[in-house]
DNA sequence: TTGTGTTTTACGACCTCC
DNA sequence: GGAGGTCGTAAAACACAA
């Protein structure tokens, strides 16, 4: 079974094929062996200085001090609605699919990189975007505060599409009318918010909440760009997206889990593959130098279109020599190209690897 | 429709660091 | 002590086959 369903980049995807139970065969974890793997936690400090990381900081990450990606770059487009069911609808010319219009917007970004240079990928983007979920609370910190609405509809997921269009007809559940603003109204206060199951305090409202595809998204590419993501843009983010820091720091911690997970697999030497196609084996872990596999980092931006074409496209930019800055991505994505296979002691034994917080 | 498997949020336990 | 890390796990949400 593959299910790209909750790829942030892949949300409008479903891919029916059988033969892997991963949920994206170019998974994130593909991009991070081709590019960021090698790259260790960073220390508190780094991320306690939240307006002066030290210089290596920058090198391992400082989006809003490097070049940025387009603003395009899946932002205007396909996430200039979530919340309205307009997904996709943006100023692309490429029909109406969001991922089209994810595609494109690389290839846009790959001619105006230049311009989107000082620009901060997210501070460009969200500013345009309409309200995510609004958190409830004023706490930075709190259990899911921004969680949507406990409205059936809201909390549930895109109805599955069969139609390549179909998706624009239907509402994403996070595309409800102002879900903020029936988390502002209806939700309980905090003291109402904890209930115990069994005998663990969870929220009333839900168990979990679900993200919306604009959430993910976003997410899905911070991550792309660090996986620690430092104290002032979790900030930034969790404020962007009308999520709580915490949520972001478990969503990081998560998604680094989830990486991890997948990492054990391909050490396992179990191939993940897409539509029946193998397509990342320890062998492309290997070989994460060649051009392709920064790329691989792109099929996580699984546009809505047929995705033989897309990898054609992808095929087409390797062809031409296209990087991955070339493409409007982050620089450390394609300026740290790293050895052939990652430290697995540091990603799957911390206790025998500096702790984050050693790192310098 | 139901059962099963996977993924996604969220948390607790425990760790290190400052 | 508080921060954030990993690890393991619970349960919701979801996909898909029977």
């Amino acid at each position: 079974m593959v299910s790209y369903y909750n790829h942030p980049f892949a949300m409008y995807q479903k891919n029916h094929s059988s033969g892997s139970n991963l949920p994206y065969s170019a998974s994130p974890s593909a991009a991070w062996y081709s590019s960021n793997y090698h790259h260790q936690p960073p220390n508190a400090a780094q991320f306690l200085d939240p307006d002066g990381p030290p210089q290596h900081m920058y090198h391992h990450y400082a989006p809003h001090m490097l070049p940025q990606p387009s603003p395009d770059w899946g932002h205007d487009n396909y996430t200039s609605s979530p919340q309205n069911g307009s997904l996709g609808t943006g100023s692309s010319g490429l029909g109406n699919s969001p991922g089209a219009a994810a595609f494109l917007s690389l290839n846009q970004a790959a001619s105006a990189q230049n311009e989107s240079n000082n620009h901060h990928h997210m501070n460009d983007a969200i500013p345009s975007l309409p309200s995510p979920p609004v958190t409830v609370h004023s706490g930075s910190d709190m259990s899911s505060p921004g969680a949507p609405s406990s409205s059936p509809q809201i909390s549930s997921r895109p109805t599955p599409v069969k139609s390549p269009y179909e998706w624009m007809k239907k509402p994403s559940y996070q595309s409800q009318p102002n879900p903020g603003l029936i988390n502002i109204c209806s939700a309980p206060s905090l003291d109402d918010f904890s209930m115990e199951i069994n005998g663990k305090t969870r929220t009333k409202d839900k168990y979990r909440v679900v993200y919306t595809d604009h959430q993910r998204l976003e997410l899905e590419k911070e991550f792309h760009y660090t996986r620690y993501i430092t104290i002032r843009r979790k900030a930034e983010l969790a404020q962007a997206l009308g999520l709580s820091e915490r949520q972001v720091k478990i969503w990081f911690q998560n998604r680094r889990a989830k990486d991890r997970k997948q990492k054990k697999k391909i050490d396992a030497g179990i191939p993940i593959s897409m539509n029946g196609q193998t397509i990342l084996t320890q062998s492309h872990v290997n070989s994460s130098c060649n051009p392709h596999s920064n790329l691989s980092s792109l099929l996580d931006v699984k546009p809505k279109l047929e995705q033989s074409l897309h990898l054609q496209h992808l095929h087409q930019m390797s062809a031409m020599g296209m990087n991955m800055s070339q493409m409007g991505l982050h620089p450390h994505l394609h300026s740290h190209l790293p050895p052939p296979m990652p430290p697995t002691s540091s990603a799957s034994h911390p206790q025998s690897s500096p702790s984050p917080m050693l790192m310098n």
